[in-house]
Order: structure tokens, then sequence, then C-alpha cells
DNA sequence: GTGAAAGCGCTAACAT
DNA sequence: ATGTTAGCGCTTTCAC
């Protein structure tokens, strides 16, 4: 019931007896201080539990506040986890403080969280860029220094710093693996939209390994999906065509979920598949998943890295790095296509 | 390099020719004004590109920061993933703000976090309280009105809302499903710390089942891990014991990754499993995965709903929300133990 | 319908 | 070693 204000910095000073500058200088380790004085500040801050008012402080000192803005698609995509952890483990010592957001996917989204963070004066701006967001209203900003980072996917409308994964690379080395062991009908199970960053690189790289095969691109063993479900059901589609794939590839993790899942369902052990992304229990399954795996602790360590150099004044070129994919291969892409198939129902 | 100031509110009422209170007004609709002043404000304020600065807006109203402080172990961990996804969901539309750090289970972690997030003026704090933590000091804000929700476990030294999953139940059932199987040995692989309250529940509702099927607790079926390398490590070990288990609990997602992959990796299919939390790919095993899982969705909105009503002024007593959890009967829990064993050594 | 002055909690710049 | 004054960018209060 007590609804007693906070104590302020003025109350500190007025239970010891001294002026608030003092109080502050003891606080802040600023200017000197008699020992007895800053005895008795330290003890009326413990007694009244005073806690300076950041945003107060941040409102007076004129900097930016010690905060990252993150805007990431999902809070609860396992990919966007680790790089947000690696993220937050690269800027803990320095006193930042993560704020975050999901956007969906949503330009719109975005560009309210964007803005959120930018009135809150946060120290870094960092975004999954979504298809269709224009950012050239964050040109101001980073003109007046606040480092903006790009992450995933590089932005639209704005030159920044960016982090990637070799997609390209990456998805031609998982597609080669499996055209290695013998497949020459492969299906590609993308994300949506098919305008995605990382969607159109990663068919970029299927179709580049391909053409190194002399194997020619059939658009009806392309297919997309933007959750577990709709990968699940394209997968389905996808083997019941007439002259089906033997192997899939997919797009990224959530689509590496449906796929799996489905073939497991419909116990086609002889489609074989390589994935995107690693997945939990991927060594577990029977076979194991051969996956291309991004590097996510490697990518928020880089971005949270050139975010903190651009603070610490580096004026130099927009850059954009590539974080390498690694093929870790376990069994699931090896299998030859023997043609085998379930017969047709329940025995 | 123009390394010009942002914008202010005054900066605005100078282009404009008016005070700063009145483009306040306009920008807050706060109190009349003319079109035309309206007009030439936006006008201004899009040309300025001006974003008022929320944290001196906030300090000056006194009223707390639209932010919500969440600390949570590890912004990697999926789960708790899911948790901060559905609190974003839930908040979203008051406008309010995840400010987000992970602790590593470790209570001056959280502590540093939760004086961080006092010190910014959250609207509501919502922590997964370390072992050991104390939260004692965060009394005298709550007092003022600060809605406290403890996540997936209690806090200490201090009485406020809390949000937890209905462990032992579900643990309990989960390992009853094993005993209705067939299972008499069945092996507990918990979190670490053992004080972990979700550990120590869990074990409750596992040594439940086995006294109701009276099965006598075995000390040495019972075993331990932080990480997935060390709960691949003492399933390990359990199985090699003299009179081994036939099943396996596992007490939870990691664990559950620990102990599948050890499986998977040993050939060993005559194990039984049934894990505490769902897991990614759970269904594509072979066999599919028993497991309870926990409703990380209801438990993000039970405790952010919780949190709202608080701010709006609920001063009823502190609650604790139990989430039920569900088993999802899959296959793993089902086989009867037959005793089999692959074969000393590869062949 | 609009403005001037004061003040939120804090610190910079100058005293003393 | 400490205090005073001014002011960060905004809103409240009260005047007009």
């Amino acid at each position: 019931m007590a609804a007693n204000r906070r104590p302020t910095l003025a109350d500190v000073a007025r239970e010891v007896g001294v002026s608030a500058k003092t109080v502050s200088r003891v606080l802040n380790e600023d200017g000197p201080a008699s020992a007895e004085t800053r005895q008795q500040v330290l003890a009326a801050v413990a007694k009244l539990g005073f806690q300076p008012n950041l945003m107060a402080r941040n409102i007076r000192v004129g900097g930016p506040d010690t905060t990252i803005g993150l805007v990431i698609p999902d809070l609860g995509n396992p990919f966007f986890g680790a790089v947000a952890r690696s993220i937050e483990d690269t800027v803990r010592e320095r006193g930042l403080t993560l704020l975050m957001g999901s956007s969906a996917d949503d330009p719109d989204r975005e560009r309210d969280l964007t803005d959120k963070f930018l009135a809150r004066r946060v120290s870094v701006l960092m975004v999954v860029p979504s298809v269709g967001a224009d950012h050239s209203h964050l040109k101001a900003h980073r003109t007046r220094g606040l480092p903006v980072v790009f992450l995933d996917r590089p932005g639209a409308g704005l030159s920044t710093d960016s982090v990637v994964s070799s997609n390209r690379t990456g998805a031609h080395d998982g597609v080669a693996h499996l055209i290695a062991h013998g497949h020459r009908r492969i299906g590609f199970v993308g994300d949506l939209p098919t305008q995605l960053y990382t969607r159109r690189e990663r068919l970029a790289g299927y179709r580049e390994a391909l053409r190194e095969a002399g194997i020619s691109y059939d658009r009806s063993l392309v297919a997309n999906a933007h959750d577990q479900h709709g990968a699940s059901a394209v997968t389905s589609q996808l083997l019941g065509l007439d002259d089906p794939p033997t192997a899939l590839f997919a797009g990224n993790n959530i689509v590496a979920l449906g796929i799996v899942t489905e073939l497991a369902r419909s116990k086609r052990k002889d489609v074989a598949v390589v994935t995107f992304d690693d997945v939990e229990l991927a060594e577990a399954l029977e076979p194991a998943l051969t996956v291309v795996a991004q590097d996510a602790e490697d990518i928020g360590r880089a971005a949270a890295t050139t975010a903190l150099a651009r603070l610490d004044g580096d004026r130099s070129r927009a850059r954009t790095i590539t974080v390498p994919t690694r093929l870790i291969i376990r069994g699931s892409g090896e299998r030859p296509a023997p043609g085998g198939q379930a017969g047709p129902g329940p025995g």
C-alpha cells in the first residue's frame, strides 16, 4: 500500500547532508571525495535502496543509451535465439543490454520496432531485414554515428555492415553431396516468401550444383513453405509427382523439420535428405541427418564485434561479413537412389 | 561526417515558429491545436526526421518505462525462446518492449540484470530465478507497484506471482507410462544443480510413480547433467551398471537431447525413453519420442496476462499459476523390457 | 488555441 | 573536497 516515491539522488543527499553532486561523484567515481563522505553516501544509498535513474542520467549525458536494439523474425526460432545469445555474450562486458523484438518478417512490425528502438536512443541497431522493408530512413542515424548492422540478410536502401552466411556455397555443397551419391532428381524446398534473400541464394547454390553436374533445372522440383506443416505438405506433394525426386534439399531449419517429419510419417527411408541449418537430434535420426550448418555463434559475434568497432570510431567502408557454413555429413545424403519405395497402403 | 545533433522538440518548434509545448500537444494529441498548426508541425517533424526522445519523456512523466525486463537462463534455449515469444505476443498491443538478458543460472548475473532493469524503470520484471538467488531486495519495488513475476521456478525471499509447469504431475505421468509398459528399472537423468526447483519437482514425480507401483527407489539410477554432452556421458554410465535400467526418464529438453543422441550412437534400441519437454524432430525418431510437453506459449501468456493485470491495479494476493503439461505418447516409452542389448564391440 | 515558466533526476561546468 | 548553477528534452501547470 505504501506508494512512496523511489528515492532520488536528492533524497540521498539530504539524508547525508551533502549536495546532490557529491552523491553523484561518489557513485560515478568522478572527482574526489573524502573517505568519510564516501562511507556515509554509500550507507545512505543502501539504507534508502537508491538506484540511479539511468534514463535521467542518459538524458543529461547526451550520449546514446547503453542498449542494443535487435529485431529478429521470431524469438522462438532457435537459430535466431543462438545468434542473440552470441551477441549478448559479446557485448555484455561492455555493459550493453539487449532490447529485442520479433518482426514476424513483417516490414511494418519491423519499422515499428526500429522506430521504438531509435526513440530509446539505442547505441546499436541490429536487424534481420524483412522482405519489402526499406531502410533508407536509417541513413541519417548512421551518418550521426549509429552503428547499424544487418543480420542474416542484406538490408535495402542503406549501405551498412551486414553479416550473412555463405548461403550459396553452402547450398551448393549440400546439393553436390547428394549428386556425388548418385542423385539426379533432387527437390528443393525453400522458404517463403520467394524473394527472401536466403532463399534465393540457396536456390542459386542448388542450381549451380545441378549445372556443374550437367543436370537440367526442373521447376517442378522446387517448392516452398513458410512453416513446418507447409513443408510437410509440399514434401508429400513432391514425392507424389510422376517422376518424383530421390533426394530433397531443405532450405532452412523449419523446412527441414517438416521434410524429415513427413518422411518419417510416411516411412520413406528411400529419400535422401540434406538440410540447410543444423537441427536438434539430427544425429539421432536414422539415417543421421546430413546438414549444411550455419554458425550462429560466429554470426552473432561478428555482428557484435563490428558494431563495437563502429562505436569505437571505426569509420571504414561498410563491409559484408560472410560467415562460412559447414557441411556435416552424417548419412542421410548418402543413399544411392535405388528407386525403392514403401508399398502402397499399410501392408 | 556530418555529426549534426538529432533534432529535438525545440528544433521542430523553431522550424514552425511555435512553442515547444504546441509541438508536444500535437504529437501527443494532448489539448487543442488548430488544423493549420497541426499540419505545419507534422510537416516539420517529417522534414527534420524528428523522433521524440522517449527517455526524456519518461523522466518528465515519472511513470515506469514501457519495457518489460526479462531474465532467462539462456537466450539460446528453445524453451525459453518460446516463452519469450509468447510474452512478447501478449504485451505487444500494450506497447511494451522486451529488455532481455541471460543469467546462465548465475545468481550474480541475474542480480546484475535485474538491477540494470530496475535502473531503467521497467514496467514489469520477469525472472527465471537462479538457484541461490535471493529476491528480497525486490520487496520495496513490488510494494511500490512494480509487478514481479517468477517464471518456471519460484523465487526466494519474495512473495509474488509465479508461473510454473505441473512438473511433479507431469514427471509422474511420464514415469507411470513407462511402468505401465512393464519397466521397473527406470533411470532418471535430471538437471544440475540438484537444488534446482524443476529438477526436484520432477524427481519427486518420478519417485511418486515408483512408489505407487511398489518399486523401491534406487539412488544409483539417478544421475545429473547440465548440458547435452554431460547427459550423454551419464546415460552411458547408467547403461553400464551391473543391473542397468531398461528405461530412462529425461528431466528436461537438454538432457533429452543427450540421452537420445547417446542411445542412437550406441544403437541401444532396447532402452525405453520418456522426456520432460518436447523437442524438435521427436516424432521423426525411431521409435518416435514420447514426451511430457510443457506449454511454453501458455506459460508466457499466463505470466504476461498476470503482469498486465497487476499494472492495471490488481492488488489481490500473489498467485502461483500452474500450467498443465501434456503427455504425448509417440512410442519410445512403450517397449516392454526384453533385456536385449547390442553385442559387445562392433561385431 | 497557444505560450512561459518550472521541474522530472541527473551531471557538466564552473565556482569555492 | 564540496557546493551552485544551469541545462539535457521533454511535459506539467497555469496563464493568456
